[in-house]
DNA sequence: CAGGATCCCGCTAGATACTG
DNA sequence: CAGTATCTAGCGGGATCCTG
């Protein structure tokens, strides 16, 4: 009888890979970068341009290039669906990457307002060649899926 | 009185944008690649190399690059800590959406090999320069985080 | 060997209420 | 205005058992 059981060995063949996916640069950028929100919030700051009544237009990339800076509840109303709990939660932890600005006014009351810094200009470039591949070969994937479907069907 | 409620109107709000982010492409390219065994499965596709006893060497990504072809259990090797139900789920979708064939010979037992098709190449190639993103950025990211962090302790 | 079916648990997002 | 604190439910993922 071994010391481990085979279910113990999984169990720490998984806890060893865990605990090296955490150390991985590329893992960490893209449990980043799919985070619900964190896209939408680079596209906001990142993209400029009238504020649409609608999220219509490619997800909310589009409008003119250009960072930008935005108040917490204007992002609260771009974002529509975002509940003020995952808007700070996520505004938090760009900031503290080092992604976004938050920068306080002294008003009364308070005005605050979040920028992207050069480093979150830079993902926001590596998330619109994300994009491009989208727009370019999901047509393709979708086509595919469909094929599968009957197929299988 | 409204005939909703504040509440009510923002739960149509969700409702209303996640169906919109349902259809966006770049969300559910993002939704894909950030799967947690996805980029593992592409990465050990996609590159060639010898078979490490450890995981060394950046996540998996190294190894002199070529399409591979490789067994059900080869892979489950290869990624050590995936279950069965995971990688079996994530093959399957990776086929339904193209990106990957799965071709079944008739010895006996069976043996099915997973290979990566153009489509699914080229989003490879996609995730090394995120991949590269992330290896140029992220001790950037890193520091800040620290700095961060003892500047509100 | 390669996978299907089932049960179950942990984690996280969301709702709600309160504050400087 | 811009958050913080707490509670809870839903769901993704793992473990386990079974089949062609």
């Amino acid at each position: 009888m071994p010391t481990m059981t085979a279910a113990q060995q999984r169990a720490q063949a998984r806890a060893d890979y865990d605990a090296f996916l955490a150390g991985c640069p590329s893992r960490q950028l893209l449990a980043r970068i799919s985070d619900k929100w964190v896209a939408l919030i680079l596209a906001a700051l990142g993209s400029d341009g009238p504020h649409p009544s609608g999220q219509e237009g490619a997800c909310g990339q589009e409008g003119a290039a250009g960072p930008r800076a935005m108040r917490y509840s204007e992002l609260a109303r771009r974002l529509a669906g975002v509940s003020q709990k995952m808007l700070t939660q996520t505004l938090r932890t760009l900031e503290r990457d080092g992604l976004v600005t938050r920068t306080v006014t002294p008003t009364v009351p308070v005005t605050v307002t979040y920028e992207l810094t050069e480093l979150g200009l830079s993902l926001h470039s590596l998330m619109r060649s994300v994009k491009e591949w989208a727009e370019t070969h999901m047509s393709e994937v979708l086509a595919n899926r469909e094929e599968y479907d009957t197929r299988t069907a």
